[in-house]
DNA sequence: CGTTTACTTGAATGCTCTCAACCAGCGTGG
DNA sequence: CCACGCTGGTTGAGAGCATTCAAGTAAACG
């Protein structure tokens, strides 16, 4: 059934390629690349709401909801792929089980919003950067973009500040920090986690949330 | 199809009624009162991840993420009703517009907590505060439980706190900035919002993410 | 090469937290 | 009826955290 996909597309590095208050007839699947869910203020400030990896399902929930509240940006160059709204609607008429798997992805989606409320509200600045590092690392993984405790981040300071609600300057400390620790090294694009059961217990983190067992892959296939 | 909800419970003030690590069989509608979903860390430290007014269904998701990853807790008297699971998975066998609605409802929750992270990332404390005020009077005025810009929250600063990721001092001093604009007042219990045009512009509020026009007040009727 | 982009660091400012005290309202028990 | 203790709200002060501004470094690029 991968053809539910109407053609995949290639989107250039910085692009945002959905945007607050689209009303998409189609969503959009991360085949390759980071992307990010990105929100605005009036006064120019930018807050991420996810960094999506490849294999994710960036705008599923526009399907219902129609307008989007946040806008989508390719951290890196992407491809995507679209499933037309009209489509997922006739999934949800005769397949209640990819219905579920559907619906679930999305939930999937609220517990990660949830897990980084709990990093802004209530984690320090180094367990907050600590989290997002453990839950990269879980989520490439998962899609065989993560081994052996190390990783790609091909994006910026910038933008993972924009991710944390932190200033660039303190997220840089607090990467410092983590160096200092011993946790992991970060050279150029790669990031090694050194110590995960440290790093770990830092964030207290805990994988549940992400249900990594529970996903497939590719949900339409 | 009221018939879907398997008899009311009463839950007392400050019960966390549901934990986080439970796996519930049935999920709860809340009929009357304020609760919080509610995450507690290692150290002590607790944030609240929503405020559930009557209407809403507390945990939903657990129909498809199994575990909960957070808990639930009565921030008043509460009443309350359960769905089991099994009739839930009934509805998304036999009836897709009703499956769509409960899915919805789960992405509007995705919706608040996106809002919330922007809040806790990137707004001034008081605008934090202001945001979440405007919010609380948008669900509580479609639910008939708020009106010319009054409502009851009878909530202790301390929990305000957990909502908002600051320390119950902040949070006063954040209340008393917003007394001082001229924007609110706040006697006892009730909230008055004085100035919504003003309270709404600081807190950059756009009530679209809460879709109170595509929500069903009782999704099961 | 010179320019640009990203990372890093220092310093000053301002924001937020903790600690501590005080006040008001309320319910309890004497 | 009143004294007491409890809870919740409010304020002050100091310490610590995070932001901004600014400068310097290094790698990447035309």
């Amino acid at each position: 059934m991968t053809a539910a996909f109407s053609g995949t597309r290639e989107i250039p590095h910085d692009r945002e390629f959905i945007r607050e208050g689209d009303v998409p007839q189609a969503s959009t699947v991360l085949l390759s690349g980071f992307a990010a869910r990105s929100r605005e203020l009036s006064d120019g400030k930018r807050q991420f709401l996810t960094i999506h990896v490849e294999g994710d399902f960036v705008d599923l929930h526009s399907f219902l909801l129609k307008k989007m509240d946040h806008g989508v940006v390719a951290l890196t160059r992407c491809t995507v792929a679209s499933v037309p709204h009209e489509r997922l609607k006739e999934i949800t008429e005769r397949f209640p089980n990819l219905t579920r798997q559907l619906w679930l992805s999305t939930l999937i989606d609220a517990a990660i919003h949830r897990e980084w409320l709990v990093s802004f509200g209530r984690r320090s600045s180094r367990a907050n950067v600590a989290h997002l590092l453990c839950e990269l690392y879980m989520r490439l993984a998962a899609v065989g973009k993560a081994d052996k405790f190390q990783f790609r981040l091909p994006i910026t300071q910038g933008e993972l500040a924009d991710a944390r609600g932190m200033s660039i300057v303190h997220l840089n400390r607090a990467i410092k920090g983590l160096r200092e620790l011993d946790l992991i090294t970060w050279l150029g694009e790669t990031v090694e986690i050194k110590d995960w059961n440290g790093l770990a217990s830092l964030a207290d983190f805990d994988p549940n949330y992400l249900k990594l067992d529970m996903r497939r892959l590719a949900p339409l296939e």
